[in-house]
DNA sequence: CCCCACTATCTTGATGTCGAGATTTAATCG
DNA sequence: CGATTAAATCTCGACATCAAGATAGTGGGG
């Protein structure tokens, strides 16, 4: 009889010529984050290949679906929309001025706060990221075939428990 | 008595707004891979905090790493370090261009083939990711210390079962 | 009521990445 | 052996992101 090689991924490789050149240092940490790290790459791929059909940027479906899901009346401002996305408030304006742009978001000023801006999702807006969010989650759903249920929810929870401090301190930043 | 409130992270917040505004969608693949996602964007801020005290960016540090665990006589090729980084040609060029006027490696002719290079590993580039390396494994433990041992192992697991479907057909393309 | 520290957003310049295509050489096949 | 296909690297233009700083407005303490 054969017994069956447990199949190795790159990070596999990684380690192990880690080992071989370096055998003074524990490496084990590699073992989840550059997993964490090369499957988010690898992740970024796939739903850019699925919006593609959907004439839609990666990064317009991420400021989309955070005024989709805040719901009526799907406005949020940019600050709450930057802390969402985590990407930095230079950024954050220029993807709500090219999405305005396209007619699929509105800005219109705070009426309780003249600093402030509101973000307001259109019609067009909420049609492109239904049809985009529906498609990714099928994808996303295929991409975890491998796991059984309670796999996927024990590996939802051990990541919950690395992601809670990161999570914590954004909050408590404000 | 008092029961213990589970911790909640951005996820879960996200998904319990989704099923609000969604009802009609399982989004449970979210639970894994929006973790996965924001986590990796995590731990790249990091990453990049980690580096600044070793003068070095993060993007430097994926090359010479690749270069350095190939071990004697620290040496790959352009294409190989662009499987290795999951970057583009076009990126790699640029970052052997720029790491090779920093003078931390160095380029040279494939003297088996004409259309090749072979990049080396400086002694100043070895010493500048040796320092950084043992400094970012420190760190990467730290943020591994809320898990214990078998957790890790277990989360390295799942993560590595999501992992070998893409790095299979990488390695199946060449 | 004013000052000052703080917040929200935007502006600007530098930079890293991607994607498509060009160039050169190697390998394959008839 | 010649022609075609494939592979390795590089070039170039477009573009998204970041970091730092500018601008405008808020709100609490004196």
């Amino acid at each position: 009889m054969t017994f069956s090689r447990p199949v190795e991924d790159e990070v596999d490789r990684l380690v192990a010529a880690w080992k071989q050149e370096r055998p003074d240092l524990d490496v084990t940490p590699l073992e989840v984050l550059s997993r964490v790290s090369r499957l988010s790459r690898h992740l970024e791929r796939e739903r850019r290949a699925a919006f593609a059909s959907h004439d839609i940027e990666s990064w317009e479906f991420d400021v989309l679906t955070a005024l989709r899901r805040a719901g009526e009346p799907y406005e949020l401002s940019p600050g709450a929309l930057l802390r969402a996305t985590l990407v930095t408030s230079g950024t954050m304006t220029n993807r709500i001025d090219r999405l305005a742009a396209a007619g699929l978001v509105v800005r219109r000023p705070d009426p309780e706060d003249r600093r402030g801006v509101l973000v307001r999702l259109t019609p067009a807006g909420m049609q492109r990221v239904d049809a985009a969010f529906a498609d990714l989650l099928r994808r996303e759903r295929e991409l975890l075939a491998g796991l059984e249920q309670h796999e996927q929810q024990a590996l939802a929870g051990l990541l919950r428990t690395l992601l809670v401090p990161f999570d914590a301190s954004d909050s408590a930043a404000h």
